[in-house]
DNA sequence: ATTACTTGTTTAAACGATTAAACAAATTGA
DNA sequence: TCAATTTGTTTAATCGTTTAAACAAGTAAT
């Protein structure tokens, strides 16, 4: 069954389709007869009429469709942030398109061509490794766009992410005030600058209370491999002495607490532990875990609000940080 | 700036837009001359030509987008489907228009609403509660859509889901099988066909070995504040003495872990337990939970394959259901 | 040499909306 | 009464493609 047209309205009711469109988006509101137009928008209801957003959007050259392009959706992490995204989107009348990038460069850019394509307004990133050029091409372009969560710091855009550095230099302060000495990091050989701030942050935090971190405490993982890696980076880690540990993501406390669970070691009087992110797991765990946490839908809303202001004034660009909640439970 | 159009090509080239078109799309094969066909091949790369999919669709009225809509994003069963609906569908060259029902029927109908709007060659629905009727509207209109994991039997379409009342059954057996009497169900006062399968399941296989299933053995919970029912319905079945739980879904075990994790009974020498659907949380439990699998990947691909397969004919439905994979560990 | 294909390309309508500009009729003002 | 204005509506171009049909020029066949 064909969906109606403006036309279908216009032929039934007698008028051109131009006046139907003009009823219908309340244009031209005082010009217009009281009778022809209840009699438009009658029909239109008769006719059950959906305007045809393809149709509009290539006129208008607005599809009200926002593309986000996620880094991993099989993380937990990935669709708290496209809940939030998609609830701040409908609220302003947007739909999301979306594709999960798997921390992979040209997936990434695939991703970001397609939604060019199909003419989205703007674009959500949290973009993996290795693609600050195209961040930089992107916003040579004026593609309106706000990278989410990580950016790269070196390519110019719209940013909202965590105050990253702050977050784990509290996180590894709060491990140090508890009267630990020797406390391992677990983090990524990752490039990506939001984890670079996170391992600044554990540093920072020895440095303001006058120590020097020991660099054979901190742990830096390929990404892949983690149910290897992480654990024998904590057997090597607690070989070493260690009696506090800092998570840098929730992948990587997720894989640690199912092996901390099966060592004899007890969190926190043998051990306190720090992780960054939420996750039910960090529940479940026989000493709840203590977690840095995102506000999450504060800084959904404040990147679609960027995004729109972007859409209006390409020029016109902010990196916004937020800060962080040191959530205090029982491993530290 | 403007993307290029074909018209940009055209010009510069020295032909009309449609020579361009048929060079683009390899139609006309053997009656364009070489020499043009690959100055026009050369300029649209040039120009960094890429098709606007805004304008093809509306031409062609093949937008090359599906509609996802999902029960619950905040539920890891939802992002798991998320990725396995994405990717079957970028195989295909599709991409994944995506928003959350979040169980209520309005947001359902209002997010089919808003694909349609948009073009949406097709749907993957999840639906919620109470949209019976609009399924069947749907089926009527011809709308090209396949139901996943839950669905009306008495409205038509196609469906892909898991066998649930067998996977109920198997799982229910094998507590039976470990010489547990009295099995607790948690399950769901919703009306969804796949959640009552499940609670058919239960109770056929106890009549199978010609035992009478105690009523007062099945909780069944409304879907809010389960965070306070969950833990009630276990203390009143572990009260009436039952020495094996079932738990219908992964919301529903997730909760009960937090609270079987700190009552005295143990898992699985007091009390076998088996869940439906996998999450990390299942890992981490001090007894490994064993728990109903189910094939994604292979159901991802089935929808999207009667999907593809119902838009070139309406009529050619069918109903198709996988089996689950008990996994069994520690718990049970 | 005329007809009949082939080959290579263009014309023009269409998809379903939007919107500036034009138009006709009714109303107002002087 | 006639010009000027207001009111209500239509015309027609446009967005960027696709595609059937028309066309022109060249080649082959009779």
């Amino acid at each position: 069954m064909k969906r109606t047209s403006l036309k279908d309205i216009a032929e039934r009711v007698g008028v051109s389709t131009a006046l139907v469109s003009y009823v219908l988006n309340n244009k031209k509101e005082g010009r217009i007869s009281k009778s022809v137009a209840a009699r438009i928008r009658e029909t239109a209801e008769a006719l059950n009429y959906r305007t045809n957003q393809i149709a509009k959007g290539l006129k208008t050259s607005k599809t009200m469709t926002i593309g986000l392009v996620l880094a991993d959706i099989s993380n937990p992490f990935s669709s708290a942030v496209a809940r939030v995204i998609e609830d701040a989107a409908n609220e302003l009348q947007y739909t999301v398109l979306f594709g999960s990038a798997d921390e992979n460069p040209d997936r990434f850019r695939r991703l970001v061509d397609i939604f060019r394509d199909r003419q989205v307004d703007g674009l959500i990133l949290l973009p993996p490794n290795g693609v600050g050029e195209d961040i930089r091409r992107l916003y040579a372009q004026r593609v309106p766009f706000v990278q989410f969560d990580r950016y790269y710091p070196a390519s110019p855009g719209n940013v909202v992410a965590l105050d990253n550095f702050a977050a784990a230099r509290d996180a590894t302060s709060l491990l140090l005030s508890k009267g630990r000495q020797r406390i391992g990091l677990i983090a990524f050989e990752s490039q990506l600058y939001h984890l670079h701030q996170r391992k600044l942050g554990y540093q920072q935090a020895h440095l303001q209370l006058g120590l020097t971190p020991d660099p054979s405490l901190i742990a830096e993982l390929g990404v892949h491999q983690l149910e290897r890696t992480v654990p024998a980076a904590i057997d090597n880690l607690i070989s070493k002495g260690v009696d506090g540990l800092f998570f840098v993501s929730n992948t990587l406390s997720a894989i640690a607490l199912r092996h901390l669970n099966q060592l004899p070691i007890r969190v926190p009087d043998d051990l306190s532990v720090v992780s960054f992110d939420e996750n039910e797991l960090l529940d479940l765990f026989y000493a709840p875990l203590t977690y840095v946490s995102q506000p999450l839908e504060a800084m959904g809303q404040k990147a679609l609000e960027l995004l729109l202001a972007c859409m209006e004034n390409p020029q016109q660009i902010s990196r916004i940080h937020f800060p962080a909640t040191l959530v205090k439970r029982r491993s530290a």
